[in-house]
RNA sequence: AGCGGCGUAGCUCAGUCGGUAAGAGCGCUCGACUCAUAAUCGAGAGGUCGCCAGUUCGAUUCUGGCCGCCGCUACCA
């Protein structure tokens, strides 16, 4: 039984819901539910990462403890996602009781190898901040939030031994070629060790909302070095360590090129550091451009899920994203170009194709659906598209995967206009093409699931078949000849409504 | 500045480990059809694959240079 684990980052409670987020935990959706198809057990992770100074002061502007304001924010990450369909199966949140363990025994294990040792950080900080800041973010020298003097402080930290992992990490990148994807990543990653590491301070005493260091209780440990376990904890790490061994083996990480560095650099030097074998595999992914800036929450742009689920369907929504945006480069992102996408390939597309499947065979077939013919040509497409898009989702290019289903619903639309079922007498010739047709769909209905499972769970429906696309398994589902013949098709009102661009 | 990436039809992007591959979708024009959500099908227009040079029998694909845009350069969600 082959694993997949997949992870999202996990989302700061600083922040609301933006489709920035939404990108990301999308194609981990998308990519588990394709993995599901195959039989594969399959865990899909998200959660929200709750520590840190912005949610205690958060917290205290609106009046609740910082656990309280985790709560109100964290709940809004979990609706996103129930909204959008996302089949998550483990929601983890690094204010639970296991992560606090994962990381005390994480980083532990580190302190206990000798990779932790306590030293001075010194840096500017700014009281009204309570913040350290890197010289370079100063604005004329002053806080850049509050353009007030910042002062030269000094603290007792426990830091991280980063500098001892050059040779490992460079040797890593040299024993697994994929351990990052796209190669542009890859080499930046890699770039970035080879040009050197210092030690990181790990660990705040000026902070109270975090987890202690379980050596010294003074401190807690600093955001990333929290948030970056979770990956951990959620597999089983502290806790159940049968569940992490069968599960870490399986790991991969989705990410934002933004935090690239946290992610393929640190926290791999962590792992090693702890002991933890192997490594996971990383999937970086480029940023949505609104008008050429990125969408973020400091972005004026940002656009929240729910508001386009709304105007496009939960759907046209997951579709047109995954479609539209390649999995690794920056790409725009634009409601023109959504509606359009939906229109083209949704109600011109496959649905168009349903219904007037679905309307032929209710008026002049009785509603039965005809059996396909082995032969038929329809075969070859579906074999073909099924080839393609299985390359691609292995490769982690949804958007790719889905154009190559969609030259099914093309050719099928095709087929149907050059043999005309509509004019065709009742017969063998005319259930012929009719049956094609519907095992057309059949086929579409499985290898569209993992985009758009509620309007593929329709399809499948209305074209008389019992269950549900997700209980398919591929490879055999996709072979072409199984849609049986003589259940009752449902011609329904349109699965895709036609959208216009307001 | 250093390192890295990108530059292919109006738009969004595939692709070529160098040779009958210059491609897809959308958009546009014309035509067909009318089962279907003014959907569908066919045909067509449209690109010196950023620029220059080199290697080669042959480069969009390799090498060097240039131009343009972008990212990273450290404890910053």
């Amino acid at each position: 039984m082959a694993r997949y684990f997949a992870t999202t980052p996990i989302y700061y409670v600083n922040d609301v819901p933006h489709m920035g987020h939404a990108y990301t935990t999308l194609n981990g959706d998308a990519l588990c539910r394709w993995r599901r198809l195959h039989g594969d057990e399959v865990f899909y992770l998200t959660g929200t990462d709750e520590h840190g100074l912005k949610v205690q002061r958060a917290a205290e502007e609106n009046g609740l403890t910082p656990q309280e304001q985790a709560d109100r924010t964290s709940r809004r990450f979990r609706e996103a996602w129930d909204l959008l369909d996302i089949a998550y199966d483990d929601f983890i949140r690094t204010t639970e009781a296991r992560h606090h363990t994962a990381v005390q025994t994480l980083l532990e294990r580190c302190y206990e190898n000798g990779y932790v040792y306590k030293d001075t950080y010194q840096g500017v900080y700014c009281v009204s901040c309570e913040a350290y800041y890197a010289e370079a973010d100063l604005t004329d020298g002053n806080c850049p939030i509050h353009e007030s003097p910042v002062e030269e402080m000094a603290e007792d930290n426990y830091f991280f031994r980063l500098s001892a992992f050059r040779d490992r990490l460079l040797a890593w990148f040299e024993a697994v070629p994929d351990n990052i994807t796209p190669e542009r990543y890859r080499n930046e990653a890699r770039a970035l060790v080879r040009g050197g590491l210092e030690d990181l301070s790990i660990t705040r005493t000026s902070l109270q909302w975090g987890i202690p260091v379980p050596w010294d209780r003074k401190h807690v440990f600093y955001v990333w070095y929290d948030a970056l376990t979770n990956y951990a904890t959620a597999a089983g790490y502290g806790t159940d360590d049968e569940r992490f061994a069968t599960w870490w083996p399986a790991c991969r990480h989705l990410l934002g090129k933004d935090i690239i560095r946290f992610h393929c650099v640190y926290w791999p030097a962590m792992l090693m550091a702890a002991g933890v074998e192997p490594l996971p595999r990383f999937h970086v992914h480029g940023w949505l451009l609104v008008s050429g800036a990125k969408m973020a929450k400091s972005s004026v742009v940002q656009i929240a899920p729910a508001d386009l689920a709304a105007d496009l369907g939960v759907d046209g929504l997951r579709y047109s994203v995954l479609r539209d945006n390649p999995f690794g480069p920056d790409s725009d992102f634009s409601y023109e170009a959504l509606v359009q996408r939906c229109n083209s390939d949704l109600a011109n597309g496959l649905g168009n194709l349903l219904q007037r499947v679905t309307s032929i065979v209710a008026r002049s077939a009785g509603s039965l659906g005809s059996a396909p013919v082995p032969e038929s040509p329809l075969g070859v497409v579906t074999e073909q598209a099924y080839a393609s898009a299985a390359e691609a989702w292995d490769r982690v290019q949804p958007s790719v995967a889905l154009e190559a289903t969609w030259r099914i619903v093309r050719e099928t639309n095709e087929y149907l206009q050059a043999h005309q079922p509509w004019k065709l007498d009742p017969g063998p010739a005319r259930d012929a093409v009719l049956g094609d047709a519907l095992e057309a769909l059949r086929i579409v209905a499985v290898l569209a699931h993992p985009a758009i499972p509620r309007s593929c769970a329709e399809v499948w429906r209305r074209i008389g078949l019992a269950g549900d696309p997700s209980q398919a398994r591929l490879p055999g589902a996709a072979i072409w000849g199984q849609y049986p013949g003589g259940l009752t098709v449902t011609a329904g009102a349109p699965l895709f409504p036609r959208l216009s661009a307001d």
